[in-house]
DNA sequence: GTTTCTGCAAAACCTTTGCAGCTAG
DNA sequence: CTAGCTGCAAAGGTTTTGCAGAAAC
């Protein structure tokens, strides 16, 4: 699966209004706060901030599809989710996964995710990176096929 | 660069309006499919299908991004493009390059791409899943950067 | 008490679709 | 000719923003 951390060029810096990600962008805990980084641990892989938010009202929380939107957005900006493009269904985050960073194998049929490690490919990249003179290398890597219990 | 083959459920036929994908999709040579197709040419990297409506509205062409939008996605399900989402502008397209697939090094501030060869990438793909009893893997690298030139 | 967060409604986007007219073959 | 392409305008979807009120600290 298609996992980038999200770090964007930050759009300059409004005077009003509630800014995207005021100072640390993350200061206080409320309700919802809370409820969205449940509701994102309860669930390893990814959702869109629709479905995330549905799923909230469906668990009986109390939150707006604003605050998901934002709440996701500054803790991506934290650093704390993964973010992934998706062509059809608009932009999906997951909590980051605790250590390092790793890669998914995915079936294109069952959608299961096999967690794949490669310390070879980390050592390419940034040797790829680094002998083209490019600093600060991020990789995203996307493998999928269709695993054995789908073959037919 | 995220490259995947543009391939997606495609919706149950209309009998009204113009077909998404009439038949193979691409018939005709007219002038704006002649245009769109001489602009993803004359650059490698990715566009959006605004971006390069603008820049065929630049170039004196007379083409609506209707068209543009048409044209991309006939090309896309011909096989001709690689399409790859982009969280911030939408999906992006690039000509198919020729031969086998490559990967790209791209720098975050400038947008310029390097082509990257990887025999070691490609090898360490396919051994993930058959190990993991996958059958047609297909594996998608997406390496940013910033390039020496923009590192201020 | 402030400062930050929330939520609604509205705006801003990108993309797709209906339809009437045009055009390549 | 006629099936296919074009472009406008309008609709469809997701995401963002303004602002007043609520809540955290």
């Amino acid at each position: 699966m298609t996992v980038q951390s999200a770090a964007r060029p930050e759009p300059a810096a409004k005077t009003r209004g509630t800014r995207t990600r005021p100072g640390s962008g993350f200061c206080r805990q409320t309700r919802q706060r809370r409820a969205v980084l449940r509701c994102l641990a309860a669930d390893p892989g990814f959702v869109t901030a629709q479905a995330l938010h549905a799923r909230l009202l469906a668990a009986g929380e109390r939150i707006g599809l604003t605050t998901v939107y934002r709440t996701l957005h500054a803790l991506a900006g934290a650093g704390l989710l993964d973010s992934a493009p998706d062509p059809a269904r608009g932009q999906l985050f997951r909590l980051r996964p605790a250590r390092g960073h790793q890669h998914y194998l995915i079936c294109r049929d069952c959608r299961r995710s096999i967690i794949v490690t490669s310390a070879a490919v980390e050592g390419w990249a940034s040797a790829v990176g680094r002998s083209h003179g490019f600093t600060q290398v991020q990789h995203v890597i996307e493998l999928t096929g269709v695993c054995a219990t789908c073959r037919t």
